[in-house]
This record gives C-alpha cells, sequence and structure tokens, in this order.
RNA sequence: GCUCCUAUCGUCUAGAGGCCUAGGACGGAGCCCUCUCAAGGCUUAAACCCGGGUUCGAAUCCCGGUAGGAGCGCCA
C-alpha cells in the first residue's frame, strides 16, 4: 500500500509551498488507495511552538487535507525510540562517539573554506581497523556520528528529477545524536519514515542534498528506502524565493483574500502539475490524475492573477449553498451582519459571475444587507441629477403598482424605459445607484427582487429627494 | 569554493527525434453581445538561454558555456 506523510516543523504557519507538498503527499496516497500522514518534527524545541503547530492544522482543516493517522506523530514523544535505534547501530559499528567540540569543528571548517573546499568532518574520532583512538577528553560529552560507507555511489532515483548520482566520498559523517543525546533531524527522519512504513517520501526540493544520507543509514539499519519525489519550491511573482519578509503568506491568508480552499488547491496542483491541457479539476479528478511523470523539476512563480481564475472558475459552478459559509464569514469579516438580508445563496447566486474573489463579493453585497451609508458621488452626480427626477417619479409609481418579482419588475422598469422614450440603460443606472448606492449591481430586476420591496422603494424615495435637491 | 538541481510566450505549462508553420491556459490587445459591472463568443500579439556535437532530421539526445537556485550546522 502506498503511504505519505507530511512532515512539517512548527516554527511558522503552513505556508504555500507546504501546502503544495502536503497536498501532493495527499493525492498522491488518496489516488491509489493510500494512506496520508501527518508528522510534526519538533526536534528543535527552541524554535518549536504550540501555535505554530496549531496554525498548520488550520491550515490543513481549511484545505480539507486531512491525515489518516487520528493523531498525528510528535517528533519528541518518540525520543525513547530513537535512542534505542542509535544504541543498535553504535552496537553494530555503524555510529561511533566524536569528542570533538564545537570550536574545534568550526576551526575545521574555518581551515577548509580558506583552502576553498567543501566544509566536511575529517573523521578524526572514526574508529578504523588497526588505528588508535586518542584517549577521550575527560569531562567532554561526545555526540554521536553515522559511520557513513566511504567508497561507491548513492543513486537516488528521483521520482521527479530523475536518477541523481551522489559520490559516497562526498558524504561525511553526520552527527546523529547531539552531545546532550537529543537526536538530530535527518536521523529522526530516517527512524520515523522507517517505522511509519512510507514508501514515498514527498518533500521539498532544499532536501535532496539530505537523501543520500537518509539512504545510507537506512541501508545501515537493514531498512529498504522509500521511493523519493523531490518537488520544486515556489517562488514570488518577481522570480525571487518566498520568505517570511519576502511575500510568503500562510494558507489562512488566501482565505482572507477571498479565495474557496477548493480553488486554491486547484492553483497549486497545477503549478508544476499538468495533465494535457486541463487547468480545471475537482478534488477526485485530482486523486485520479495526478501522478510524478508530469511534475515540473524547476521552480514555479505564483502567479495571483490566475490563481484569482481559478477561484472565479470555482465561485461560478460551486453549488452556492457549499460557497455560502465562507461568504458569511467575509461579510461578517468587514462587518457586515447578513442575517435581516436576502438569502446568502441568492445573493451568491447573483453575484459570482462578476466576483473573482469572496472579498469582492462581500464588498459589492453590502448593500444588499444594510443601509445605504451614502452614494458614490461620481455616480449619484451623473445618475441622480435634475434630469434623473422624471425617470424616478415614474419609475416609483410604476414599481409600486408591480407584482414583486423579477418578471414583473422587468416589466415595469421596460415599460417605464417606453413611456418615456428613454434607453434601458437611462432608467437601469438611476436605478442602480438608488438602491446599491453605486453604479454597479447585477441585473436590475433581480437586484430589486432580492432587496425586497419596502427596502427598494424607501431607496427609490430618498434618491427622488436627492434629485430633487439637485434641481 | 565544493556538491547537487534547473532552463519553451510576461506567467503556469504541452511537448518522450519527424505529428511543431511550437499547442493550451492566465494576463495583454481588438471586435461582438449588453441595463452597469461582469460573464460569454470571436480574433490577435507573444517563447524553445547561447555555442558545439550526434542524426537524413533536435525544443526533444550528448558535451561545454551562461544564468538562476539548493545544500555543505551539535537547524529542520
Amino acid at each position: 500500500m502506498t503511504v505519505t506523510r507530511f512532515a512539517p516543523s512548527p516554527t511558522g504557519f503552513l505556508h504555500i509551498g507546504g501546502a503544495r507538498t502536503a497536498l501532493f503527499s495527499y493525492l498522491y496516497a488518496k489516488g491509489r488507495g493510500g494512506r496520508f500522514l501527518l508528522r510534526i518534527e519538533d526536534t528543535d524545541r527552541e524554535r518549536s511552538t504550540q501555535a505554530a503547530v496549531d496554525a498548520i492544522f488550520e491550515g490543513m482543516a481549511w484545505l480539507g487535507l486531512a491525515g489518516d493517522n487520528a493523531q498525528p506523530i510528535y517528533q519528541t514523544q518518540r525520543f525513547g525510540r530513537y535512542a534505542e535505534v542509535i544504541q543498535q547501530m553504535l552496537d553494530a559499528g555503524t555510529a561511533y562517539h566524536c569528542y570533538a567540540s564545537k570550536e574545534e569543528l568550526d576551526a575545521l571548517r574555518a581551515e577548509q573554506q580558506a583552502r576553498k573546499e567543501k566544509p566536511r568532518y575529517d573523521g578524526r574520532w572514526r574508529p578504523e581497523p588497526g588505528r588508535t583512538l586518542p584517549a577521550p577528553p575527560a569531562g567532554v560529552k561526545p555526540v554521536v556520528r553515522f559511520r557513513s560507507p566511504d567508497e561507491g555511489q548513492v543513486v537516488l532515483k528521483d521520482l521527479i528529477k530523475g536518477e541523481i548520482v551522489f559520490d559516497a566520498v562526498e558524504l561525511d559523517d553526520l552527527i546523529i545524536a547531539r552531545s546532550d543525546g537529543t537526536p538530530t533531524y535527518n536521523f529522526c527522519v530516517v527512524v520515523d519514515d522507517m517505522d511509519m512504513g512510507i514508501t514515498h517520501v514527498i518533500r521539498g526540493d532544499d532536501h535532496v542534498n539530505n537523501t543520500p544520507r537518509q539512504i545510507q543509514i537506512l541501508q545501515a539499519l537493514g531498512a529498504t528506502p522509500p521511493a523519493y519525489a523531490h518537488v520544486s519550491m515556489i517562488l514570488g511573482a518577481d522570480g525571487a524565493k518566498l520568505s517570511k519578509r519576502h511575500g510568503a503568506l500562510g494558507v489562512t491568508e488566501y482565505r482572507a483574500m477571498g479565495f474557496m480552499p477548493e480553488a486554491l488547491l486547484n492553483y497549486l496542483v497545477r503549478l508544476g502539475w499538468s495533465h494535457g491541457d486541463q487547468e480545471l479539476f475537482t478534488r477526485q479528478e485530482m486523486m485520479d490524475k495526478f501522478d510524478f511523470d508530469h511534475v515540473s523539476a524547476s521552480p514555479a512563480r505564483f502567479d495571483m492573477e490566475k490563481a484569482y481564475w481559478v477561484n472565479h472558475q470555482y465561485l461560478k459552478v460551486t453549488d452556492p449553498a457549499i460557497v455560502a459559509p465562507e461568504f458569511d464569514w467575509h461579510l461578517r469579516r468587514i462587518g457586515v451582519d447578513p442575517s435581516g438580508g436576502p438569502l446568502l445563496i441568492a445573493v451568491i447566486e447573483q453575484q459570482r459571475e462578476r466576483c473573482r474573489t469572496l472579498v469582492e463579493m462581500a464588498e459589492k453585497s453590502r448593500f444588499f444587507f444594510e443601509e445605504l451609508s451614502g452614494y458614490n458621488e461620481k455616480d449619484a452626480a451623473k445618475h441622480l441629477a435634475a434630469k434623473a427626477v422624471p425617470v424616478l417619479g415614474a419609475l416609483i409609481e410604476a414599481l409600486n403598482a408591480a407584482d414583486w418579482q423579477p418578471e414583473a419588475l422587468h416589466a415595469a422598469v421596460h415599460g417605464v424605459a417606453e413611456k418615456l422614450g428613454l434607453k434601458l440603460g437611462d432608467v437601469a443606472q438611476p436605478i442602480r445607484v438608488a438602491i446599491a448606492g453605486m453604479a454597479v449591481s447585477p441585473p436590475i430586476d433581480q437586484t430589486l427582487a432580492l432587496l425586497g420591496r419596502e427596502r427598494s422603494l424607501g431607496r427609490l424615495q430618498a434618491a427622488l429627494r436627492r434629485a430633487e435637491s439637485a434641481a
């Protein structure tokens, strides 16, 4: 069975690149009837916070990417297991104690860099047959290093980047346990992936250089390495790497920008992956069609314009009942209480064609739910001027007599235009400004119907007074 | 510095040696439709990083440049 995992370290929010990696892992496993697991890599106790764990879960939940393990795995809860494996390796001779101090190592690195060499551990405490190691210095707590094979090659058959060959000579003996006994990242990952039965490791390509080491450790442990897929990163619109101080946003920020979770997912899945010319995918289609043969090895820029377009496509076809809760969330977020107004579903049906985001939809729908705070002055000057007086007067009369349904309202508005010998636009625009406060709204008959008789007529009366005073 | 990765329209990409006069999508431009804004329809501009090879034939394979990027921690 295919088993994948998403293993963030809780040092910040779930950013867009992490979300895409999680999505790929989720789709790959789910599309194959496998399992998608969650693991929290919190061995760095200094930087890991509960707040970050919560933020990551919040982001995952909003995106609907739940892990199949009811309780995610926390590395800090597995220290006993890591200690056990370390001891096992020490006993087997695939790991050894190193008493070199940090200062010593720093000096070594500096020397190597001065000689323009790649910094690496020189094996000064590495046991070799026929070699006598110095006596361990008193009072120094040793670290544990992995005894990396010093000959041959490690071949990584990456599902995205193809075959990558590393010379064992390039790989030095990395520390797997610190002097305080705590295990390090590369080691924990290996043990966890092995214990969790991970078959496919899908992660950012900044880990490519870690992979040969992880494979070596796995081999030293007698385990079969999983398959790997290294996903390229996401760049900002300017082509620069996304970072906290440069444009990196948490997925919840995309919610605040008015994205639907499924739309964000769709945009993300197409960033670096393709399935012929298809742009839009349902979640089921993503699961059925996603594969690594069509994932690009090169980094991709995040294009907000296209993301908005995808979002708009979703808004247009998603069942309004599903959009409604998110819409409600956005309305309240801008201080609008939708409870006394028209049905959200009905408003969505009228607005979704003309809004790319829910933020836009909420802003453009304010007037349905709250009293007009004033007119857009430019629009009012144009459409509620003196010449609007007879138009508004006739409209009030005609609408007052109309059955408050879209068809009847449509007929009434047309009737007024005809009677006054005006084009429909000359009649519709004053109504718009009168009831929406601005010259933009859904079709006028629909807008009137949604707003309701009392509110509509009241606003038309107010507009008439305004036009009269302008005369 | 060393190791590794990457390179098709502005952006995301299709492309597995001849289907390529390089396709689609976003964005741009123009036209049509129209009660506003949209949506929709049609049309259009726009790319194979450079140089060598291999081959009858290269966007596709190889080599070398160039340009980006990642990694080289008792961080993850």
